[in-house]
DNA sequence: CTGATCATGTAATTCGTTACATGATTCC
DNA sequence: GGAATCATGTAACGAATTACATGATCAG
């Protein structure tokens, strides 16, 4: 029983409580987001065919004033999320980085035309940081609460390598002010 | 006129120098390839498209002892890589990372589990980083005849951002082994 | 009462990979 | 002679986004 990387998401975030989809797709947005987005489109089909594996269990609840279904996991769930967390299948690792793909191709390019795209980067790259800066303080309320750190220290790995990002470009913005070579590292 | 990514990633290549489709996917694979893949699916294609838009040529070489058809930039094609290289559009980043999500969700996970895992993601960066050390002697040496100096700057920034990756795993790995607490940094 | 948010879903489209098919040439 | 590499292409499939449709409830 293959599954999709997003069934896992789903699975995961189902362990940290029950959950719609809804809510699934607002928690991701603030998580997981960074590193493995998912959008309505795929959740909400996932969800059903979740459910009719018996990985997840739907219910309508009747007692919430809004028409929902909150899913949970079945021990069957649970297992199939701690089997591929501890499995050994080579890890999709996936990066496409505009920013970089211009670099790369930059030699062109005047001084003042790579400042300014190597600006550009660094500012989505800050913006991002600020997104996760933002959210922090809930997460590290909410893990500590839970005995939940992994969802917190992801965090600081995010802050930690979007600031690394954010130094580069700064250190090559600087040498390239100073009518620089452009050397290497 | 919008042009893929994918399609910049050909005439940034084809700016480089005149190049068969066989050709241009060998190149990413051991340059962009890191921050932005290509598959043949995509590049004769898309060739095919960027010729009918004039802005490549493609030529059968009858010289050449094998059969090829190989492309070079026309003006208009030089005036769109550079068009796109200093636009200010939003530059599409996407990061998709197993481990990083497998570690968001890591903590029903025992010591030696999440250790194993870890482990896991470090060699997959060391494995990158290997590869692209085995490319950096050809791209400096490329870089240096061609005065081409950013394919080789961006090569530095891959080694950097794996190695970057690679402490934080080594660290998490070394507090786990010490009976570790799973506080954040 | 009105806009924001909660909530569920689907259809169309885009993007990209994988696998396959084919054949010539070069290296050992 | 046979394996590796050069070389071009396509078809099927899968993954994911976007946009749309719909409607209830909540906050001001």
């Amino acid at each position: 029983m293959e599954l999709s990387r997003t069934a896992y998401v789903i699975l995961g975030m189902l362990k940290l409580g029950r959950r719609t989809g809804y809510e699934i797709k607002s928690l991701v947005d603030v998580s997981t987001r960074f590193f493995w987005a998912a959008s309505y489109g795929q959740i909400y089909p996932e969800l059903e065919r979740l459910e009719q594996s018996g990985l997840v269990t739907g219910e309508r609840e009747a007692d919430h004033p809004r028409r929902r279904k909150a899913y949970e996991l079945t021990p069957a769930g649970e297992r199939a999320l701690h089997h591929w967390l501890t499995s050994d299948a080579p890890l999709h690792l996936e990066l496409r980085h505009e920013g970089l793909l211009k670099f790369f191709f930059a030699d062109g390019l005047s001084p003042e035309e790579e400042v300014e795209q190597l600006r550009r980067m660094r500012a989505e790259h800050e913006r991002m940081a600020a997104q996760m800066r933002a959210v922090e303080p809930a997460a590290r309320l909410a893990g500590e609460e839970r005995g939940e750190h992994h969802p917190l220290m992801t965090l600081e790995f995010g802050l930690a390598y979007n600031d690394f990002i954010v130094d580069w470009c700064r250190r090559l913005e600087r040498r390239l002010a100073k009518g620089a070579p452009a050397e290497a590292a």
